[in-house]
DNA sequence: CTAATGTCTACTGATCCTATAGAGTATTAG
DNA sequence: CTAATACTCTATAGGATCAGTAGACATTAG
């Protein structure tokens, strides 16, 4: 499970690329409905990571620094929660060798999780979160004409993308 | 991260497909360097969801009930840590909508994690202890060959088994 | 100056993780 | 029958993490 944490950053950021503008923390808090101090630590650890650029005073706000199709969710995860490995010694952001396993080549339950982990990491570090926009924002469309024209077998096809 | 009583778990169920007979809990403790009272539980609870049998007493111990090749990492997963799931919304053991996004079709974090659990579900299920052992033991036998005849390409290729 | 806004640090209650402890029950060798 | 052995069940506890909350401080526009 990702944490709170981790869904309130998606939900900020993804709100930031839609305005493709500055927005406030409150704006952004009451928007989605997050608790506005604890969206501001998690914007703040954002922007030190260089995902986020701010200002301060009357006219501040935030704004996406980073393009939003080079923010991948892999990213924006292991900055928040950490590893996305399942195991310490498969983690690339902080490995740590299992200290009740063998040697590693020989770890069974090892190479199960690196299979894991590679499909995880497939799907988190391709996916964008202008991707998540894009395909959301053809979805809704062509959900609209679907409740009007009744198409239901495209809007299926179209969610399998 | 899986949780260290999953790990246990795992090498627990991998010993005792290895063993093909009952061990006692002692002797999995020893063996695999797992504390006993804290083994105790993960296998009652390993016994209580119909995966070990145990016998008490002077000749008891525990023993697979399940043939290992029917034993997904996925199932003891779920029974040890949960759900597999990265979101509350998109679990099967334990589903629950997500309180702070909208109608679920139009949540975008959703749909960007229903792919990673595809992907996951998709080794998790496969998987059974019996395939990891299986493709342990084959390796070691080449991994030995390989150390006395120099083919360090088949040993790789098996590795990507 | 002052009002609005981001920055930083500290704190807190709840929950989970990783065990540890011990009393109780079943089984059987002798 | 008894002692020894091994599983069963419940309680407890220290530490870490999670999900916020609070408040003092810094910066900016007008």
């Amino acid at each position: 499970m990702i944490s709170q944490k981790a869904k309130y950053a998606f939900h900020a950021l993804i709100a930031l690329a839609r305005a493709d503008d500055t927005l406030l923390a409150r704006e952004i808090a009451d928007q989605e409905n997050i608790p506005r101090k604890f969206l501001e630590q998690i914007l703040l650890d954002l922007k030190r990571h260089g995902i986020l650029q701010s200002r301060r005073g009357r006219t501040g706000g935030y704004a996406l620094l980073e393009p939003a199709n080079r923010i991948t969710f892999g990213k924006v995860l292991r900055i928040v929660d950490g590893p996305v490995a399942p195991l310490p010694c498969l983690s690339r952001i902080a490995y740590r060798p299992c200290p009740d396993c063998g040697p590693e080549e020989d770890c069974e339950i090892r190479r199960v999780f690196a299979k894991v982990a590679e499909a995880a990491r497939d799907v988190l570090d391709r996916t964008t979160i202008a991707d998540a926009i894009s395909v959301d924002s053809l979805l809704k469309t062509v959900s609209r004409l679907e409740s009007a024209e009744s198409n239901p077998a495209l809007v299926r096809t179209l969610q399998g993308i």
